[in-house]
RNA sequence: CGGGCCGUAGUAUACCGGUAGUACGCACGGUUCGGGACCGUGUAGACCGGGUUCGAUUCCCGGCGGCCCGACCA
């Protein structure tokens, strides 16, 4: 579906956000028709929704490839025995516990060490299949005591994790380094500033982890960070408090910061293989066990913090590169845009066609509410010419269709 | 899980211990036609259970659900 008629669009806006809602993410997708919320945790993810959910996926699978990733698909319904194997059954409050009608119990997948540790070290005899890194983008599941923030923290949400395997802890750490990078990489495609925070490693681990935060206040986490260099703390490790002098540079200030967790990289060492005593022979031709490292990135949660840093009063202004479509094509009385659609199609433009016969205010209140980066009017007083608009910029301007095709394609590129 | 606020058409809201009103939406007709147009007609509603009462959508209790704060978030 790379363009659509809007009056056959499954889902309209709505002029009313969902009471109680208070964050941008929750009010404007709604509103917007890019999701329905079954209850709170839970959405349907309508045709708009959907496209940008897959669009951010494709941005990370691509960072993922690049950096010698291979994508699988994991199941989310596991057994429990694996869940007991490393401690998780007991320990892990947020592991959804499923009975069966059989005496049997089961867990849905929160993370997949459980799985993918045994899928890989299975099939890894020696040390020369090693590196070796796959990654999945599939839901997860968490029972969180309360799930809020429109799709900022779901207790299913959508999350590219990875999980590498290696000979050493040196090896380890090179990959760790080239991983930290792709992550930036993908923030900054995606328009977003990600700082790379210290953070606990979690229960299982006495390392610390870096977790990848994105300022905005519909957040959950406190942050410390330098404005001189780029150290930055999750408050609940943090040593130091608001003010302090930076510990790494010396020279800058410590400022607080509330922020979203979009994504993480965890250092799990020899855990998982220890604990499913899973090893390869090395090159001293005794068994080791792999050193691992994990990579999440929220995929669900990514869209809903573009939202809450990209939009006005109006409504939502993506990027690019994430947008539903690329141009929003508005037909006003009295012309018809039925010709530039099907150039725009067959110029492989991924377009949404307002060909609802409604008012030109609804149409323009829309397309800033639903935020596609151009908009197109054709009328009665373009005249064979386009009016193109920007969704960020105030004014459109009148043009000939050869110079819209230009603009269009200028935009394409620079993401 | 503790605390607070709240559950009324599809959405957002109002009033009320005794006929549930409004706006938007939706359907039909007419007039409009570059920033959510207008007129008319129509459509559609009290979360669930119990209690008090002649009578409960309204008051009380319990449940369920939603939002927010906190705790939690390998």
């Amino acid at each position: 579906m790379p363009h659509m008629r809007q009056s056959l669009l499954f889902v309209k806006t709505e002029r009313n956000a969902p009471k109680d809602e208070l964050t941008a993410n929750a009010r404007l997708l709604a509103r917007a028709g890019f999701v329905d919320k079954l209850m709170a945790g839970a959405y349907t993810y309508l045709p708009l929704g959907l496209r940008v959910l897959r669009n951010i996926e494709q941005i990370v699978r691509e960072e993922m490839d690049a950096i010698g990733g291979q994508e699988v698909l994991m199941p989310m319904l596991h057994p429990k025995d694996i869940w007991e194997t490393t401690g998780g059954w007991k320990n892990i409050e947020v592991l959804f516990k499923v009975p069966s009608r059989t005496e049997k119990e089961y867990a849905l997948g929160q993370s997949e060490e459980e799985v993918v540790t045994p899928l890989v070290m299975k099939r890894v005899m020696n040390v020369s299949q090693l590196p070796l890194a796959v990654y999945q983008i599939h839901w997860k599941f968490r029972d969180e005591l309360r799930a809020k923030s429109g799709i900022l923290r779901g207790r299913e949400f959508f999350m590219k994790d990875m999980y590498s395997f290696h000979e050493n802890q040196e090896d380890f750490e090179r990959f760790y380094e080239v991983a930290k990078k792709a992550y930036l990489k993908i923030f900054e495609r995606v328009g977003l500033t990600a700082k790379v925070t210290e953070a606990s490693g979690g229960s299982f681990s006495e390392k610390i982890s870096y977790e990848f935060m994105v300022l905005t206040d519909a957040g959950e986490d406190d942050i410390l960070y330098c404005d001189a260099c780029e150290f930055c703390v999750n408050k609940d490790i943090a040593k130091q408090n608001e003010n302090d002098a930076c510990p790494k540079c010396r020279k800058g200030k410590l400022h607080r910061a509330t922020a979203s967790e979009a994504g993480n990289v965890f250092d799990l060492g020899q855990k998982y293989g220890k604990d499913f005593d899973l090893g390869f022979i090395g090159k001293d031709g005794t068994k080791q066990y792999p050193v691992m490292g994990c990579y999440g990135i929220g995929i669900s949660r990514l869209m809903g913090v573009i939202v809450e840093k990209m939009h006005d009063e109006q409504g939502i202004i993506w990027p690019e590169c994430v947008a539903p479509f690329r141009a929003h094509l508005i037909e006003l009385k009295g012309a018809s845009a039925k010709e530039l659609y099907d150039e725009l199609k067959a110029e492989g433009i991924e377009v949404l066609y307002d060909d609802r016969d409604t008012s030109a205010g609804e149409k323009f209140a829309d397309a800033d509410l639903i935020g596609i980066p151009w908009r197109l009017v054709v009328s009665p007083k373009t005249e064979g010419k386009v009016e193109i608009k920007r969704r960020d910029e105030k004014e459109g301007k009148v043009v000939s269709k050869e110079e819209m095709f230009k603009l269009i394609a200028s935009g394409a590129h620079h993401s």
